[in-house]
DNA sequence: ACAATAGTGTCTGTAAGACAGTATTGG
DNA sequence: CCAATACTGTCTTACAGACACTATTGT
């Protein structure tokens, strides 16, 4: 450090650990999904053999903001390198970690279903939600796990998220099966056709040819960069 | 520390320092304010004398948690112990903060004007919103400022969030009044009546005269710990 | 009586949902 | 021609905004 001793000084507080931990979803098989990691056996290490969400510390050297060091984790498990991010929230408190005061950076991210089911060498896993929900999370990440739900049902309800879910080109029809899935409700197709051409955020792709049935129209998205925002919600009165 | 040597070591990392900021927000004489504190004049300080949101180190000895962390600050600078309080996000990189890689977890806070315009012992002052925006501020706090307004901002056009801006009782004229002031821009008094009334999320708490004219009825939110959240934002089509 | 402010009633346009219809493919 | 899926058109209804109206106070 080249930083004089005064002002070391006034830094010389007790540091607690920094981490950022990412909820990474996916639609496999027109089920919602999470990707777990299980912690390694060590009984030195805390919740040792516990699933948990993939993240880790914070790497002042390697990490040039709590950005970078989300892509890089989800990266690592995902081999992903163009998904949809946003931070999520931050957890902080003397118990969570058995190590000392800790605070995660929890993001999340939104998917492809990758080709290859593992791309890192850690164990990872694609749970659908109703049984990642079940499971007794390393850390408190059963409530990181269940806010980016909350989060994701919510902006589902009046933004464009679900289209990073899928690969590209997609079908109106399986936009629709996306939304239908993460809200666990049946949507009216002219309502919803209506809601995603308005919003004039996709483009043309040509025609997708399917199994059965007249082929439908595929779509890319305008931008990958931000989600949409709807004027409104589903079903006003709700 | 009662751990064992191994385990201290797989926390052996250099950690970033932590902090907890909070954009604090009122509204006095029609007029959206911020709270912002100078820093001391050391020089060996970042940003000397310049002008900062609230905020600094989480003690690992006296905060519980961030949320504890954020409470203990704002109440400091402000004496009020029941604001409306929410976390906005975090900041965290490299060079942020002079003396190493930092990362800080940012609140936000609306509480009703104070009657003291002074309450701690360092230099604060409540500065409406637009010279605010206007003046250079330490760290980036100019970026979490700007965070912190285009959430309220946005916030406002479905909630309940203006109610936590006045002192109570409140009479539905004087709501409305803030919202316009937030939203820089005229409410219809027929809707904003309607839709304030059918959230049922106020109580009536008798009448209230004002300067001139008929006494309006006062208002106390039912509920202080969260906002209402209302089926559609203010002109749809907008 | 008048100014000033609080509060209500009525009309209208918009847009989302319901749902039935048409279109296009493969077998 | 039929099944299966994609897509469109029309009707209805709910509701927010516009705006004019009534109500209640002080001077």
């Amino acid at each position: 450090m080249s930083l004089s001793r005064e002002v070391s000084r006034s830094v010389d507080f007790e540091r607690p650990l920094v981490t950022v931990d990412v909820v990474i979803f996916t639609v496999v098989d027109d089920r919602l999904c999470v990707l777990l990691v299980r912690r390694p056996d060590d009984e030195d290490e805390p919740f040792p053999g516990r699933w948990a969400l993939p993240g880790g510390f914070v790497d002042v050297q390697q990490d040039a903001s709590l950005l970078a060091c989300a892509q890089r984790k989800l990266r690592a498990k995902t081999g992903v390198a163009s998904p949809y991010l946003e931070q999520l929230g931050s957890w902080g408190d003397a118990k969570r970690d058995p190590r000392g005061w800790s605070s995660t950076h929890a993001y999340f991210a939104l998917i492809a279903r990758p080709a290859s089911q593992e791309a890192g060498r850690t164990p990872a896993e694609w749970l659908p939600l109703d049984q990642a929900l079940r499971r007794r999370l390393a850390f408190d990440h059963n409530v990181l796990l269940n806010a980016a739900i909350e989060r994701l049902r919510g902006k589902v309800e009046y933004t464009s998220l679900p289209a990073f879910l899928l690969p590209e080109p997609f079908t109106l029809p399986q936009l629709q099966r996306v939304y239908e899935v993460v809200l666990d409700r049946a949507l009216d197709k002219s309502a919803f056709r209506k809601r995603m051409l308005d919003a004039d955020y996709l483009d043309e792709a040509g025609p997708v040819t399917g199994d059965h049935g007249r082929p439908a129209m595929g779509y890319r998205l305008r931008e990958r960069e931000r989600a949409t925002v709807f004027p409104r919600g589903f079903k006003s009165g709700e």
